[in-house]
DNA sequence: TGTGCGCTTGACGCTTACGTAAACGTAAAG
DNA sequence: CTTTACGTTTACGTAAGCGTCAAGCGCACA
């Protein structure tokens, strides 16, 4: 049995910018705010597969419409290490706040498309009217 | 049969900043922005039921992490006249653009829940192997 | 040796979404 | 009549999240 070959691939900024379509200025910026950690070759930022996941789950959060202060907890718990009892039951607490908030947007996700669907049926509806030779009938709002 | 009795009610400015925790500030805001349109009775604003029900559905875009431009087209298009047919197409075309987004937004949330989930887990587990007299066995990251 | 490419570090600018006074009006209560 | 409560406008402040230069470095290629 050998060892699983491993790539280790490493990117440039240039490379990570192009893939998830975001800006240089932007990936430094996250570095400034302490998301991200790139290995550096003298002066030059590189990429591990590491920061490359970590790039990923800060564009959802967001996507998700969190700050980069609350990105920044929930990215440094995925990769927390075992730490003592009092961090762990921090993380654990931290859990819980972040599924709460983050059924809360579910729900609300759900009202919206449910509404939006309502505004569409009635679009609908004005518009076989309006284009029907009926006259116009107005539905009442 | 007679009339419904539509309380009318109306709302000061603080009793919606109460109702909703928000500052008068951000109500005043989100006026000069043109997302509400109280009444004046002299000076002093007035808020009725449409108000309220679009302040709602304004902190719920808020929520979701859009920003008050995308909520006022959003809001907007709840109580849209029916229009012209012209209108009425680029509205669903816009429903079917926050429909889009609405849903990558459901997506995102389930994977982090997900994941979430998994971090949890990792957390119990040790928490138990701490507490437990067991040796503290190092799980495999 | 020069030209260009990709990367670097500042540093200032800009927008969004409010916070935070300051200064004033108005109307009821003590 | 003064205080208190509640409202108003005007305006400057601020934090987040980048955009946008400017100036410079190291390396490959001609």
């Amino acid at each position: 049995m050998h060892n699983i070959r491993v790539p280790d691939q490493t990117w440039s900024i240039a490379e990570l910018a192009a893939e998830y379509d975001v800006t240089l200025r932007t990936i430094r910026f996250y570095e400034d705010r302490g998301l991200l950690t790139p290995e550096r070759r003298g002066t030059v930022r590189v990429y591990h597969s590491r920061d490359k996941v970590r790039l990923g789950l800060i564009l959802r959060g967001k996507r998700l419409g969190f700050s980069l202060d609350e990105i920044a907890t929930i990215v440094d718990m995925y990769d927390a290490e075992p730490g003592e009892e009092g961090q762990l039951v921090y993380l654990l607490d931290q859990i819980t706040h972040r599924r709460a908030d983050l059924e809360q947007r579910r729900r609300d996700i759900d009202e919206t498309l449910h509404e939006l669907a309502e505004v569409e049926a009635r679009c609908q509806s004005d518009l076989t009217s309006l284009r029907g030779r009926t006259a116009p009938t107005h539905q009442p709002r």
